[in-house]
DNA sequence: ACCACTCTACGACAAAAGTAGTAGATTCAA
DNA sequence: TTGAATCTACTACTTTTGTCGTAGAGTGGT
């Protein structure tokens, strides 16, 4: 079977993914909704971008709501970050400090983000897990309830 | 006019800048063989994607060798970092903490890494332009001599 | 001057990504 | 039980990307 982090986004659906995380889990119709103003694609364009997330594995329909299906994501952000992170390191010989370099050197990390970044480090070393918001605890808590709590499509919008 | 930043590359319009960046300046063939061997296109592909990256403003041509066009970056790699980690810090609420964070906890980057960026930072801090390589000095650099050193296509290959 | 090569300049086409319309099934408030 | 509103399941079309072939010009050794 497919791996998770075999899962190829394009940029759109990287878009779709993140609402789908934000969300916990939702109907075509609230991804749509929560898509930035200027750009907001048919309600039919997000439907077709969920159904390829979904031919690809990276969301799943979990019920229904009305007669609208309530999708929720497979892939965690954490694992879709990470092989972005990848590729971008690919054009870095791989190494984390240049790129970290460059970061720095472009104004993109204060140093308060680097300490803040080095304590967690510490945290993580010692109790192992501690505040630690893994994957699990990700997708169990998002997937909860959350869903059902707002309507799915009522009340005429636009 | 077109500012530098607004150049969006595909991936493999990526992978010949990355080839650029490292030769400095180059000629097609150049930049084919310097893409790894495993998956390594045709060299009428690579032109096309050097031609469609010169149309797009990221590469111009500055000489000839031989009947050979020699092309060379005119963005810049640290540019186009820039936007691509502006990318991927758009899925997550433009935060650098919450990404660093992911990275820290997805092994990404050790506290060597972090320790590492840290000095450069106060180094960058006090001796403003120091050992800092600018977008000017990169591209003055490279675009120096470099170019010409190696043959540009002779010898029966393949 | 000739020729074996290499490059360029185009043109093409398939696959991937983006975008959306439509017909018919569902739902639910009145 | 009906009908307006909403969804789903397709189908389809446009752009963008990835990939390459070919005709003909340019180059350099002999």
């Amino acid at each position: 079977m497919r791996k998770e982090s075999d899962v190829k986004l394009t940029k759109f659906e990287l878009e779709v993914m993140a609402a789908l995380w934000e969300l916990g889990s939702a109907s075509v119709r609230e991804v749509q909704e929560r898509l930035p103003e200027r750009r907001r694609p048919a309600y039919t364009t997000v439907q077709t971008i969920v159904y390829r997330l979904e031919e690809k594995g990276a969301v799943r329909r979990v019920k229904k709501v009305g007669n609208a299906h309530v999708f929720e994501p497979v892939v965690t952000r954490r694992a879709t970050v990470r092989r972005l992170f990848d590729e971008l390191l690919g054009f870095f010989g791989g190494s984390p400090r240049t790129l970290m370099a460059q970061l720095v050197e472009g104004g993109h990390l204060t140093l308060e983000d680097l300490r803040e970044a080095e304590e967690m480090f510490e945290r993580l070393e010692s109790g192992r897990g501690a505040a630690v918001e893994s994957d699990a605890v990700e997708s169990r808590e998002s997937r909860s309830k959350a869903a059902g709590r707002k309507a799915v499509g009522k009340g005429r919008r636009r």
